[in-house]
DNA sequence: CTTTCTGCAAACTCTTTGCACTCGT
DNA sequence: ACGAGTGCAAAGAGTTTGCAGAAAG
């Protein structure tokens, strides 16, 4: 009935706390893995998921298949590179968005995020004509 | 190398244009298969990746696993319920988010979209105390 | 006719889960 | 010791793809 302090769950939250990256769950495996080889992938899992019910993550789903995760600090945005798929930090954009309209009709809103979209820095000075430069990672769906 | 109008395209859009609720793949392919019923999931893929290609749908990957369509119309945002995992769509926000530093930077920023997360009207009111209520959707993975 | 598209089914990726064992408390 | 947590491997969603035949231009 109570949450345990295991190796894993403290090397797991170590290195997302030292990522900046945003890092997808098998990024993370494979740093945890650095400290405790013999950690599973499933592991990985089951823990991301309770830090993310004890709101010490968040999880970001912003483009391509696989979910990223965020240790929780301060509320901020995200830039997303259409074209490589990066994920960048953004300070918290100025104005709170229309959410008292929606409490006014009976909806209780708990947070929000704005996610803008693009090409990168990066992208956009590899991206000369049409030619390689960086490759895009998440080739599907594009995502909200 | 030319795309073609074919019947299963069409009313893939026709579906979708028809939709007020941000369908998935599954429910989009239910819904055409009232009107093509031997058309299969793999060129309901194919066509949304076309549609997404041509900038005719956008694709909305807010929270769970699966990834949401939304026919491309004026800009607007995103109330996500938590519990029943609803997407409602809003008028876009008043906020101007912080582009113009990211292009004085060197990025490209294309488009921008803000989520509102919450519970909803509905299971605001179906959600006293503990009782089931409406059920939760995405179990998991809750997303910005 | 030529080329793109489709249906089908198998393959893939990411994530979750059952089980027997291990390790915090 | 008790029970939550772990590794492993198998199962599950959701999505993609190869191929032979169908159909749009």
């Amino acid at each position: 009935m109570k949450q345990r302090a295991t190796r894993q769950l403290g090397a797991l939250y170590d290195a997302l706390a030292a990522s900046r990256d945003h890092p997808t769950a098998e990024q993370l495996f494979q740093r945890v893995r650095r400290v405790l080889p013999r950690i599973s992938l499933g592991t990985i899992y089951r823990n991301l998921d309770k830090l993310r019910e004890h709101g010490r993550l968040r999880v970001v789903r912003l483009a391509g298949g696989e979910a990223r995760y965020d240790a929780m600090t301060a509320a901020h945005d995200h830039f997303v590179c259409d074209h490589c798929g990066d994920v960048v930090d953004l300070p918290r954009c100025g104005l709170t968005p229309s959410a008292a309209a929606l409490r006014a009709d009976g909806y209780e809103v708990h947070w929000h995020t704005t996610a803008l979209y693009g090409v990168c820095k990066r992208c956009t000075s590899s991206h000369r004509g049409r030619g390689a430069g960086v490759a895009p990672r998440g080739r599907r769906a594009q995502a909200v």
